[in-house]
RNA sequence: GGCCCAGUGGCUCAGUUGGUUAGAGCGCCGCCCUGUCACGGCGGAGGUCGUCGGUUCGAGUCCGAUCUGGGUCGCCA
């Protein structure tokens, strides 16, 4: 019998239906039991009188929270069930997959008078069992926002022309700029993997492609130990040919972001504020920009922040966070675009202006950073002075080649989903990755 | 890498100025319960207190070392 999903359940027929999902919960009497089936879609009661059926009687006996069964038979309507007012009344169950007793706790019980609270366990003691971990509701609800966001953002880029790339993630060297990478043997030599698709966007838009994009695998070797940094994740990266400014680079992502959460806003909107208590609001377009050395002045007028003159080169994390409540306070917006970075503390690809500003930007998103990009410098003897400058040598001698042969002036970004995941929930990175990776955690 | 913190049953925690046999709730196991819905009732099993060493008549508790993990800063997406 074909499978049906609980969502799509019609209530009220006596034609049997076929259900399969996991034991949310299984409270047990002498003549009576009900099951909570919960699928990828919803839950059900299945309600069973022992003594009309036992062969499905017989069939529950040994049943435990979170086996996984299949339960055939007609859903009625019955006001009486809380969960829908629907129960299914089983003509068979089959257990598909008995679950031992769970090695962690999901839910958080709070206390009643007679017993004390249960806290959910910690959250690296749920990753050591993440397949567990990951039949909650809120986990589930975390990978379809996710999904929605990053197909709304593909099919976004495909009406702005773009195309869709894969770039290798072995890669034979090991440079680019300050982020560490891994290495791996590859048989007689090393390779490392790649830190990020940047050189290879570029050499599509010496190919020709004019618009890329590519959602992939990025992998940093840095011991960072902080609530939005993870060893591999999942990075957003898009390069355009023709701008005329990095301020196309921006607009490009503003729209794209817009339209992305417009569209997660409406499909998830109100479950995501159920579950995770975080209203989404849909950003409005331009988003605020502003000078790195202004929002500093900013911070130390209005917020009293102050920090070493050397530091502010860069942005700090209390700085960042700040930012949040500058952005609010100034546009009413969550998003904010800062500019002029030193020069020592961008990459050596990033173009610069006459005065050696580099011509690129972060995005920050509620106070965290998503994106960092730029103008790309095309011009082959400036970017080979620019990677000198910077010690680089000989290892990205086969990048340089890439605008030896014509090249487009071109720009990009590259964003980082988990962070947006992370930040449009109101959780920790490790909460929102399928599976965490850190220098501490390589498993499961 | 710097600074800070924590390791006690499967999970979440308590354990007083060092002092009988280390406690609780959840979970688990057994028995009871015709309508539960975070079901309920009764009973039970389960811990060499991360590891090693020291102080002491006596250490979960104090000291030292060590291991593991976490938070945070820097780095960045």
């Amino acid at each position: 019998m074909e499978r049906t999903y609980i969502k799509d359940i019609k209530a009220g027929t006596d034609q049997a239906l076929c259900v399969q999902g996991f034991v949310d919960n299984f409270r047990d009497s002498k003549a009576m039991a009900f099951i909570v089936l919960k699928d990828i879609t919803g839950r059900l009661q299945i309600t069973v009188e022992k003594e009309k059926m036992p062969q499905v009687a017989q069939a529950i006996e040994a049943l435990t929270p979170d086996s996984v069964i299949t339960a055939i038979g007609p859903v009625i309507e019955n006001e009486y069930v809380k969960l829908g007012g629907r129960e299914m009344i089983p003509q068979e169950i089959i257990v598909e997959s008995l679950a031992e007793a769970l090695p962690i706790a999901r839910k958080s019980i709070p206390a009643t008078k007679k017993k004390q609270a249960v806290e959910r366990s910690s959250i690296d003691q749920r990753l050591d069992y993440r397949w567990v971990d990951l039949r909650t509701d809120e986990n589930q609800l975390m990978f379809k926002v996710q999904t929605c966001l990053v197909n709304a953002m593909r099919e976004y880029l495909l009406k702005e022309n773009f195309l869709e790339i894969h770039t290798p993630k072995l890669i034979a060297a090991a440079s680019e700029s300050g982020a560490d990478v891994f290495e791996v043997k590859y048989f007689d030599r090393n390779a490392y993997l790649a830190q990020s698709p940047q050189f290879y966007k570029q050499m599509a838009m010496a190919g020709g492609f004019e618009r890329i994009f590519e959602v992939g695998p990025v992998f940093r070797a840095e011991k960072s130990f902080t609530n939005k940094h993870t060893t591999e994740f999942t990075g957003f990266d898009l390069e355009m040919s023709y701008i005329h400014s990095f301020r196309d680079v921006m607009d490009m992502e503003a729209r794209l972001l817009t339209y992305a959460l417009g569209k997660v806003k409406e499909t998830y909107g109100e479950e995501i504020e159920a579950l995770f208590g975080v209203p989404l609001t849909v950003p409005t377009l331009p988003f605020p920009e502003v000078k790195l050395a202004d929002l500093y002045e900013g911070l130390e007028k209005e917020f009293g922040y102050t920090i070493d003159e050397a530091e502010k080169g860069d942005l700090t994390t209390d700085a960042e966070h700040l930012s949040l409540e500058w952005v609010k306070k100034h546009y009413n917006h969550e998003f904010l675009f800062v500019t002029d970075y030193k020069p020592e503390k961008r990459a050596f690809y990033h173009m610069r202006d006459e005065k050696g500003m580099p011509l690129g930007f972060d995005l920050i998103w509620r106070g965290t950073e998503i994106t960092t990009g730029a103008q790309r410098e095309h011009r082959f003897a400036q970017l080979k002075a620019q990677a000198e400058e910077k010690g680089l040598g000989e290892d990205v001698k086969f990048y340089l080649d890439f605008f030896k042969y014509g090249c487009p002036p071109h720009g990009g970004f590259g964003l980082g989903v988990d962070r947006l995941t992370m930040l449009l929930l109101g959780l920790a990175i490790k909460e929102c990755m399928f599976l965490f990776r850190s220098p501490n955690r390589l498993t499961p």
